[in-house]
DNA sequence: CAAAAAACTTAATCTATTCCAAGAAATGGT
DNA sequence: ACCATTTCTTGGAATAGATTAAGTTTTTTG
């Protein structure tokens, strides 16, 4: 729950009086490796601030393939929001990848709590400005390199990260087949 | 300009005296079809809200080859996010694709209209929250259907907006080359 | 209204990546 | 330590879509 503290203290104040709210108001959950967060065909109410290790966010096509649409680490925020903002069932899975916490935030209270801490507002559209942004240079990547590129941009980019996450996920993450990026890996040794 | 007032009144109340404040602030520019509004090198200390008419965001890889990331109608905030948000020189080009208009927010006097409106704080919240989930909606249909796939979705859900913008523009959005579109139509007919 | 420019089509060839299948290596639970 | 499960690798056949190039139609402009 400090986590998120700090996080929001990049870009509002808060008061004590503040965060005696929020603790009251928000939830802390622990999380096992590979526990679901979220499943398809459930209502997501929440949006999942990874407070400590890592989640995924993907969904099962018809084909019954899975695909990695987001990772989270600490210090992001991660959810459906088709589902969060509309209230309709989900169609995505959210996942940890890594034994962790992750702070609940419930669309129930939001309105209340934005109300008692005004500042808040500003703390989310900064976010979201920010993932925003962050997801249109995304976007490029996805269009512009190939899946070769993409693999090796993003293991100079975040190297540890690579490592601490299967093959499979970053595969469906990067946009092609594990057994690919098997070969990537094998050209390049 | 009137149009930004209706749509900043979907979410939020405006005062008198707050529409006053932002007619002085903001400014209003006509583009012609074709215009651009930004350029790759430029600075662009704008979000643009399309007031009339129709833009699009591309980029020019290093093949030359232009990728449409986002087309703005009227109703949409449009800009190269991490150039508004970082102040580098931007990577993409903003073109108006029809004539028509378009509001200019400016980065620079952004905090100054938050302070005198903090309303505007909740209304770009929930502007960016819902561009967020469309940006996610948008990434599934991307990764999860085949080309052709796409252009058959996107047809359905907005045939009118289909006949307003040359092909070769609505391939690179969808994510293939122009002579790959001509086969698919040719393929219905 | 003609000429130039822009947009679209068609067809042949080429390529990055998928798909399938089977085996090998690593990891996790008891 | 051992067995089951999960993850990773390898190879060959199949394919969606790119590329190239030339021709046709539509739109814009003087």
């Amino acid at each position: 729950m400090e986590a998120l503290f700090q996080h929001m203290e990049r870009y509002i104040k808060l008061r004590e009086e503040d965060k005696v709210l929020l603790s009251g108001a928000l939830s802390l959950r622990e999380v096992k490796k590979k526990e679901h967060l979220l499943e398809e065909g459930r209502l997501c109410p929440y949006n999942y601030f990874v407070s400590k290790g890592c989640c995924r966010l993907y969904y099962v096509n018809d084909k019954g393939i899975e695909h990695t649409v987001q990772f989270g680490i600490d210090g992001w925020w991660i959810t459906d929001l088709m589902a969060y903002v509309g209230g309709q069932p989900s169609g995505y899975y959210l996942q940890a990848v890594e034994t962790g916490a992750v702070v609940l935030w419930d669309r129930r209270t939001e309105d209340a709590l934005l109300q008692q801490i005004p500042a808040l507002e500003r703390y989310f559209r900064l976010v979201l400005l920010r993932s925003a942004a962050a997801e249109q240079q995304r976007n490029r990547y996805l269009s512009d390199f190939s899946g070769e590129e993409r693999y090796h941009h993003f293991n100079n980019s975040f190297p540890e990260f690579v490592q601490r996450v299967p093959q499979y996920m970053l595969a469906s993450y990067l946009g092609f087949t594990p057994e690919f990026l098997s070969k990537i890996r094998a050209r390049k040794a």
